[in-house]
DNA sequence: GATGAATGAGGTTTCATTCAT
DNA sequence: AATGAATGAAACCTCATTCAT
């Protein structure tokens, strides 16, 4: 993300320490955020969580909502690496996908790789914060969610697009399908996994991301009449 | 002094019963705890807008916690109830859909309605804070959630099922179906609404609906083997 | 315990309900102060423990301060009854008291039932409450401590008078004696039975007079030299 | 060399500003508790009566009732300190105490001065505190009250013992008569100082003390079997 | 006369935040 | 730059007390 130079690199001093130290700081607010909530956390704990005295946290973050900012937008962009990791290699391994079945498997496998993003731990951790403070934090909603999903879901659409061209496909708006696509594999994970408090078995969120597949390619994928 | 009228009789805050005031501190409870969230809430502030002294109260629900979980409870019912009439009325309506376009214009309409539900203010007010604490209350799950969305698609799926033995839908898992019905409503309304945050125009509605209803039935509707 | 009258079928005037429900008001008051204290008992739990409801407390008694008052001095009127009658008994018997033997045994029956009566557990809850709030009631030191204490040792000091002038105690201070003959019996209580918290035994209690009187004798009693 | 800047070791090492705080809030703490007693004592006005600010009673003593405990602890550490200074000074002196007279001058003097500590008002407080709250603090009777009575005794007894031995006291339970002396001593300033709230005179106290040690010398001091 | 309900005031405790070292 | 200590503000909750029935 920001790969501003640290202004001390050049010396012997350590800034790697202080980089090293505002990790564990924002890594240790998002542990208590996502345990206790943003009200309920204190910094008490969080420094202590860290290692690291309560003042400490103050100078580096300043006060605690830039702090829920920071630790958020950590957590949001951790998340985001992962899920566009997972697309981008839907993008190398999809391009060959020359028949129904092979298109099948491979949108499964994308789908069953982004479940598991989004049903880990701290991404539901980091859903469940953004539900509870989009009141009190309306920025997060670009900083965090916003950008990471639009991103996710243009790749996806960028694929869709190509697959239609193709004629693998048949979406006439391929961003209204890869928002489909995304609503048939994580809706399904909200009650199966009871709001992210509980694990998904591996087979669950395989059983999901086929089902998902499978309604997505009867509506979009090539119909009977094309393989007649 | 000049002959007061009774305060009961005349005058803003007549005093109609306990359980008028016990709903008021309901209502004003989950309005200040959807507008802050549970941590930052604070009782003051509820009783101001509900109109009662603090240790009414305290009398009324207990402390904070029973408060917060009374007042979810109560606004969980209204939402399930407003969501069921919607399917109840499926039920009655839907039977006469003796045609692929007339079934269409159904489930848009009930898709539709049900995206009034729950894009309803005090709907997602109850998601946020459902998922914002459900770490705290992990029993709310159950009493609020649970049941009322297990109760809505258990509905949708027993008239899914109806269609399927009607020959109007095709689906093996009537209740996957629904699962997947309302994925495809709700699941876009999140990115849409901005997590709730702001208002849905019915345009806006009905076009996810009709999105949805359409990947829908092209998956699980009469297919064109029928038609041929 | 309760003469049963029932109030409620008592006819046109039954003060006697009324008093009932008084008395069952200060022992429950009495009962709680003695156990929480002064500041921490809460009317809301005398009230329960007298089995009425929180207004008819101050009904009777007024104020929380009154309450306390009333029930310290019924208290107080209680244990001052008690210690009374056993003076007296020393009155009656303690007159035929004429040899050493004799006198030594009747004091010492008396010693020790002074000492049951201090050592009841409600006189020691009286005691700490009179410690306890002297500060904010002072007005109890006479209407519960002083004139009981006073009046005991008065009763001691006439009996020590009149056993001096038939020359079977010496002392020319009849009010020290009586003093001092207190001091040996309860100061020694006080570390025994822990301030009150803990049982004495009557094995204790009787040893505790017994050395009482023994000291109190060779102090006052008739000398070796008498005898001689 | 100076070791001063070592922040890590708290407590032996710990800088002296802190301490002194805290001895100024156990001291006010004490100050206010017996002035108004545990229950009423609010721990806002102990820390206006220490100087600081509420949080910091709470920062350093924990919560009411630990800053009660070492309140309690503090100033009975006190009162045993003088107390025990009183009877170290009758040791020395009382060694050279070789006829009646003088004995009888040394236990007056002896028993003055444990007058003056007893009915000193930091004292007086400390036993309505004791009393007061011994339902709710019973380990106050061991760790403020038990060892400092204790202690006392003990010393007044081993003095017994000596003098005993060296024949000019008879008694063959030194406990027992130390009891005793301590009960002829404080019992009757509790009535003349009306429990502690009334200041008494020297003279008083000296006449008490010479009550005490005339009685206790008549009981067990050289009879005059011996002087026969 | 007795009671359920309501309230103003105030208690303990914790928190986010800032100095002085 | 990092920390122990301190603080103003405010939260939750309880209490003594009073109406209206």
């Amino acid at each position: 993300m920001s790969e501003v130079s640290s202004p001390q690199t050049a010396g012997a001093g350590a800034p790697r320490g202080r980089i090293d130290k505002r990790h564990a700081i924002l890594g240790a607010a998002f542990t208590v955020f996502a345990r206790e909530g943003y009200g309920q956390a204190c910094v008490r704990v969080i420094a202590a969580e860290a290692g690291v005295a309560k003042p400490t946290v103050y100078n580096h973050l300043g006060d605690k909502e830039n702090l829920f900012r920071h630790a958020m937008e950590a957590a949001g962009a951790r998340a985001l690496t992962a899920s566009l990791a997972v697309v981008a290699e839907l993008r190398a391994e999809g391009a060959t996908a020359d028949d129904a079945a092979a298109l099948s498997a491979t949108l499964e496998d994308v789908g069953y790789r982004l479940l598991l993003c989004s049903c880990d731990e701290r991404s539901w951790a980091l859903r469940r914060l953004l539900y509870a403070e989009v009141g009190k934090f309306p920025e997060l909603l670009d900083s965090v969610w916003g950008h990471g999903t639009h991103r996710v879901q243009e790749a996806l659409a960028d694929r869709f697009a190509r697959l239609t061209l193709a004629g693998r496909l048949h979406t006439a708006d391929p961003a209204q399908a890869a928002e489909q696509f995304f609503a048939l594999l994580t809706g399904p994970m909200e009650a199966r996994s009871r709001l992210g408090t509980r694990p998904v078995s591996d087979a669950e969120a395989r059983e999901v991301a086929r089902a998902a597949v499978r309604t997505f390619l009867r509506a979009f994928g090539p119909g009977p009449d094309e393989t007649a």
